[in-house]
DNA sequence: GCCAACGTTGGC
DNA sequence: GCCAACGTTGGC
């Protein structure tokens, strides 16, 4: 069982929108560190913190719920799709390059911790997520983070 | 909206 | 294979 945190932009994909679609392929990832945690790393089951960035005062920069891996990874379609933001011209049906796996809702945190609270917290600091300049939209979560998080909702 | 930090591209 | 230039991310 292993954790992790992804990241989406509040205003461009929400945990209410997961909520409301149930699931969903995480397509769009084109960075190859984050494709490797998903194609090596994830495993049904695992569990992912839900994090917004680009937040602002009234929706603040945090997680805000919980996802869980709910498929195998599998070839990301979008990307060999011409009319699709991140369209990949390199992408083929025989080497699709970028992969995804599909992600259910579980719950929706009352509050949100937010990233100021996680960079304030001695255990949390030291997420991926909390480090200065980090853009990685998928990171692993150690449980001794996972675990610290669930005593602070 | 600003801008630092980052990943990627492409010339050499 | 280096590295400057570029486009993007994301906190503030």
């Amino acid at each position: 069982m292993n954790y992790w945190l992804i990241k989406s932009e509040g205003e461009c994909y929400s945990i209410d929108d997961l909520k409301r679609d149930k699931k969903i392929a995480w397509e769009g990832v084109r960075n190859y560190q984050a494709r490797n945690f998903m194609m090596n790393g994830m495993h049904v089951g695992d569990l992912a913190l839900f994090h917004h960035s680009n937040g602002n005062d009234k929706n603040p920069t945090g997680i805000y719920g919980l996802a869980k891996v709910v498929s195998k990874v599998h070839p990301d379609m979008s990307a060999q799709d011409k009319k699709h933001e991140h369209y990949d011209p390199k992408a083929t049906k025989e080497k699709p390059i970028w992969y995804c796996v599909d992600f259910a809702f579980v719950e929706k945190f009352k509050i949100p911790l937010t990233l100021k609270e996680i960079k304030s917290d001695d255990v949390l600091k030291h997420m991926v997520v909390a480090q200065r300049g980090s853009r990685l939209s998928i990171s692993p979560v150690s449980e001794l983070q996972f675990k610290r998080i669930e005593t602070l909702l």
